[in-house]
DNA sequence: TTGCAACGATACAGGATTTGTATCATAAAT
DNA sequence: ATTTATGATACAAATCCTGTATCGTTGCAA
């Protein structure tokens, strides 16, 4: 025994007899004898150097010494077993830390509720929500700064998982002043020519390549004013009045003032996805639990139309 | 060794070989050699029931277990260390915690002094002021509820100690008003006939027996109007005008918009007491330090005039 | 005052546990 | 293929701990 640090067993003696105060009656709860439990107590007054117990024939007495150290004793022992079960747990994957890295627009709707059904579901384990650019995701996650990514980058593959975890509809935002706000049901070629507020092509903006194609196949051609990088710029930019946009249908919890968001057909192969990045080969509990709780909670995006 | 719990020895291995990931170097910075070292990882697993080291011949790793027990384990050690050094601050009187028991005047300036000299002197000790009547501080005494008590009342002696920690003189209090707080050279035979607000005799209000013996050897009778139990109802009732008060020159620091104070001579022996009251045969370091600290703390209202 | 009972301290032998040396098994590196 | 480094295993020696027996002291009762 490493002479030098007292040892647990000598704690629970010490608390023991602190309780009982009495050597024997202290001695019987912890089944063995008197004898040794007087040495262990010695030993561990040896060891802090200090005297706990004022013992004379008829008392057993506390020094105020002692007092301090009981205290001390109980807190350790319970924050050793609280030590235990917390392991259990981490190995359980419930306990620990995770962190999403997580393009602009899945701040909206998608990273909220990870973070409230995590809080439910999983109430120990912390969530560290980072915001990048679609890139950056990647980046982030195969340097190894995040645990998990949210991006609608289609990548390359290697040593990083992809799961398509949201596949919705898109819908329309025109501006609250704009003829076509008043009409109830929409065509996309009620569309040609309008003023149109895009998505840059530069950046990873990977909307715009999806939307060009899409009026192509329509046959439309919008009058393109303006191009913003970001979901929340172009929303903006509609509530300003500067032209109708076409955003993935989460979006439409915002309420803007000025906006209203109609569904419009469009051909089935035009729907807006994400998707949930992630280092494979990691086999850790807590990441299986995290990750199945992403899918799940993002599931309504993905089999809804 | 008790089987069934995991030992503290157990733990400092288990840091080690977190910290160097290596079997062979924790052992070295143990002193100790490899194999038992291998040996008590085991144990310590064994007896958590849990995995937390994943090692192959090439490399030691954490499992996620393994991952939130170093972070207990370094935070038990370090409390453990703690426990030892709280203990021996409580050995030297420098943790713990008293309760003061006190009459209201003292809470003027004796009470936050003492506080605040105790926040500087024993941080580590808490304190714990309570309010209450002359009567009741030697009550509590004897029950044990508090371990001081500053009362004005000379008591019966028995087991408890007493010291006297102050003795201050008399200041007259003088609503603004009044003709004579414009006389700067004052006598006492000048409040011959004066109104005069009183100290009740019931409920142990020592000051009033002091005074008409001090009324009566001066050969003054001033007019008694009213008479009120405690100091802060008499120094109100001097600020609205109903009279003067003698009151111990302690009490001048509370600022009333309508009173002047004003020192005045008065015969020796009419003074001011206040009494620490202790159980004797309290033979704590703690109740020693705080004791001297209390009595330090007043010295400047004993000694001076 | 004397004897008894209760309690914690001490001594010591037997037993359990732990340690260290020597060795093995495996995997990366040369 | 050989070497080197790592952790696991085996076993004897040393250590430490336990329990029995006993002592010394104190409070209590006769």
């Amino acid at each position: 025994m490493a002479q030098g640090q007292f040892e647990f067993f000598q704690m629970r003696c010490f608390v023991a007899v602190a309780e009982e105060l009495s050597f024997s009656r202290a001695a019987a709860r912890l089944n063995m004898t008197q004898p040794p439990l007087s040495r262990q107590i010695k030993i561990l007054e040896e060891r802090i150097g200090l005297v706990l117990l004022e013992r004379s024939n008829k008392y057993v007495r506390l020094t105020s010494a002692g007092e301090s150290f009981y205290h001390s004793a109980i807190d350790i022992i319970q924050r050793s077993e609280h030590a235990i079960l917390n392991a259990r747990q981490a190995e359980r994957g419930e306990l620990g830390n995770v962190s999403i890295g997580f393009v602009p627009s899945a701040a909206i709707q998608f990273i909220p509720l990870i973070a409230k059904r995590m809080a439910e579901l999983l109430p120990n384990v912390g969530i560290t929500p980072i915001e990048m650019m679609g890139y950056e995701v990647i980046e982030s996650q195969r340097s190894g700064r995040i645990d998990f990514g949210l991006t609608r980058m289609e990548q390359p593959r290697g040593e990083i998982e992809r799961f398509r975890v949201v596949n919705e509809p898109f819908v329309m935002a025109i501006p609250e002043s704009h003829p076509l706000a008043e009409k109830t049901e929409l065509t996309i070629s009620d569309f040609d020519g309008e003023p149109f507020v895009s998505f840059t092509k530069d950046r990873g903006g990977f909307l715009m390549e999806t939307l060009t194609a899409m009026f192509l196949a329509c046959g439309i051609t919008p009058q393109t004013r303006i191009e913003a990088s970001q979901t929340h710029a172009v929303i903006n930019m509609v509530n300003h009045g500067l032209g109708f946009a076409i955003v993935p249908k989460s979006v439409q919890v915002m309420r803007l003032p000025n906006i209203v968001f109609r569904d419009v057909e469009l051909p089935k192969q035009f729907r807006s996805d994400m998707y949930l990045v992630t280092k494979s080969g990691q086999e850790s509990a807590l990441h299986e639990r995290v990750k199945s709780l992403i899918i799940d909670t993002l599931a309504p995006f993905r089999e809804s139309d």
